[in-house]
RNA sequence: UGGGGCGUAGCCAAGCGGUAAGGCAGCGGGUUUUGAUCCCGUCAUGCGCAGGUUCGAAUCCUGCCGCCCCAGCCA
């Protein structure tokens, strides 16, 4: 394979990296430094993905470098607890910053030197208004804003006051001080706005050292100039922003001159990826927490059994541009499936169970068959499964009176055992009420493995079970956590979750191969879909977590009648 | 009625004045010991609308229309 070529194809187009291209190429940069910049204040989901693969992304693919920077401005919300989670999910992802992680909290007192520099050349003012006063004077989208009367002070009592606020003389939200830019401004931005207030919280990395604290407008910008970030990519809503990002940096003895670019925020149908409807649902127990494996978090994707790959592989396909998006969720299983079916390797596990009876089947022991584990890699090899008289087949592959086109068992109708052998049903055993309880059946010996030597064909071929051998399990199936497109679209998220959205199976049964397999690795259960071992596991009981069915025709055909 | 952003197929998305890439979904067919995978075919006389410039316009100009974001001492 030409190694160049394939590099070339795969080339990613987007305009962030054609002003990246241009940069280095008309030398404005000589090496590009990137960001990712979260807030440590609730866990990470796949929209932040799409802001880690394209920050780390572009550092990796034009040989410069994404800096990790918790945005830790805000005392009040942000917790240790998500500094951990986020490191370990951009781990996770695939990513490493080396040496490259920061915390806005280690430029407190540049920061803090920055906003007398603007008090001592009259473009900040400490003002006594009450926070109310002060919305009240920013005007509305179409009227301007009316000057504070503390915007002429002097720069000695604006330094005095603002000295003060920093020793913690004041009362939490007594003052701010504000930017001195533009009250008429029809960007609100630009109103004067608030760079420091004051926040008697204690600071996961600061402590009680500071009483005031920077606002993300004051922070950002200059913390990427401290880094020489050369771009800094955030999502559209920070478009607004950008003349004030600038302003600072313009105002200010900054080290660099950083650029921001905004790209459209990742949306995804069925679900919801905003961290107030994230921590809401948390909150509020409608999942079990924020790795519950319905949440589009980066953890609950994790238990979920979606591969790191699988959602680089998403978000990339996705693209990068500034208009809004829902993407459908099948594009995200598309790509969990493609990845799955190269890597999972190959299991039998029945659900439902049915027992069978294979009548002139021998009694005893029974024997073991060869099984090949991953069709679409040889490497994989093959393993040797149980089999026996008794077996247990998916309740599902059995109709009394089958409809047309239905190839599975029915009375007299035979199929094929897969790597085992053609049964024929002969006999249907029900209790009173008239349930289906077991199925009598004969087999076919010179069938041993799966062929049948006279050329015989059968349309159906299913999975099964020795009975003797299973092992039984706990079986989660996942379905979209909203069965709207767009929840919360017509009100209330919460009138569109899903009630189907996770069903237990409390009585699987497995083949005995899978008491070995490791959390977090894939498998895929022949003919039903990707399921990976979920933490809550017990030696005697496994628990498997369905994280995307096969495509299922079948279903489709259904369906249409 | 202010400021910013965006309109190319059901969902994404290339395209940068030379006659609409690609992916997902859908549909039709072939292979198949997973109704999976894989393979083949099909899917915009059309680029929000209306004018204009040009030999030629999704690309340039003008005017409309529609959608999203902004009035936190959140980020």
């Amino acid at each position: 394979m030409d190694v160049v070529n394939e590099s070339e194809d795969t080339r990613l187009q987007d305009f962030i990296r054609d002003v990246v291209r241009a940069d280095l190429a008309s030398g404005k940069v000589k090496g590009v430094v990137t960001r990712f910049p979260p807030e440590p204040n609730g866990y990470l989901h796949i929209g932040h993905a799409k802001s880690i693969v394209l920050n780390f992304g572009i550092a990796e693919e034009f040989g410069g470098r994404c800096h990790l920077r918790f945005d830790d401005t805000n005392p009040a919300k942000e917790e240790q607890e998500y500094i951990n989670s986020i490191k370990e999910d951009v781990r996770w992802l695939g990513y490493e910053w080396g040496a490259d992680l920061y915390h806005t909290s280690d430029y407190f007192e540049t920061l803090f030197e920055w906003a007398v520099h603007l008090i001592n050349h009259g473009k900040a003012y400490v003002d006594d208004s009450p926070a109310e006063e002060i919305r009240k004077m920013r005007g509305t989208l179409t009227q301007p804003g009316k000057n504070s009367p503390c915007r002429d002070r002097s720069v000695q009592e604006n330094l005095d006051l603002f000295t003060a606020m920093r020793a913690g003389e004041f009362a939490e939200g007594s003052r701010v001080l504000r930017a001195k830019i533009d009250m008429a401004s029809g960007n609100i931005n630009l109103r004067d706005p608030v760079i420091y207030r004051i926040l008697h919280a204690s600071h996961p990395r600061t402590g009680d050292k500071w009483h005031i604290y920077p606002t993300y407008d004051f922070a950002h910008g200059q913390s990427d100039a401290i880094e020489h970030v050369t771009h800094s990519l955030c999502t559209l809503e920070f478009a607004d922003h950008r003349p004030l990002y600038e302003w600072f940096i313009d105002n200010l003895p900054v080290p660099a001159r950083p650029r921001q670019y905004e790209f459209s925020r990742l949306n995804i149908s069925h679900t919801v990826l905003s961290k107030r409807r994230l921590i809401q649902l948390v909150n509020e127990g409608h999942v079990s927490g924020w790795d519950d494996p319905r949440m589009p978090t980066i953890s609950g994707l994790r238990r979920r059994g979606y591969p790191p790959a699988a959602i680089r592989d998403f978000v990339r396909r996705v693209g990068i541009t500034k208009s809004d998006n829902v993407i459908e969720m099948a594009l995200l299983e598309h790509c969990a499936r493609e990845n799955l079916n190269r890597n999972a390797p190959r299991r039998m596990a029945v659900l439902n169970p049915l027992k069978v009876v294979i009548e002139n089947y021998p009694e005893g022991p029974g024997e073991e068959l060869e099984a090949v584990n991953n069709p679409q890699d040889e490497s994989a090899g093959t393993r040797m499964v149980p089999f026996s008289r008794e077996i247990y087949i998916e309740r599902g592959d059995f109709m009394e009176e089958p409809p047309r086109k239905f190839f599975r068992l029915g009375p007299g109708r035979e199929v094929r055992l897969r790597y085992a052998y053609f049964i024929t049903c002969v006999g249907v055993i029900k209790d009173e009420s008239g349930e289906v309880t077991e199925l009598r059946c004969t087999y076919d010996p010179a069938t041993r493995g799966g062929d049948a030597p006279d050329g015989r064909k059968v349309r159906g071929t299913i999975h099964w079970v020795s009975a003797a051998h299973a092992i039984t399990g706990q079986v989660r199936l996942y379905e979209h956590l909203f069965t709207d497109v767009e929840p919360g679209a017509g009100g209330d998220m919460l009138d569109d979750l899903n009630p189907d959205s996770l069903k237990l199976l409390e009585n699987a049964r497995l083949e005995p191969s899978l008491s070995k397999s490791k959390s977090g690795a894939p498998v895929q259960f022949e003919r039903q879909g990707y399921f990976t071992r979920d933490p809550d596991s017990s030696a005697e009981k496994p628990v498997f977590n369905r994280t995307v069915a096969l495509r299922d025709s079948w279903a489709k055909i259904q369906k249409k009648n």
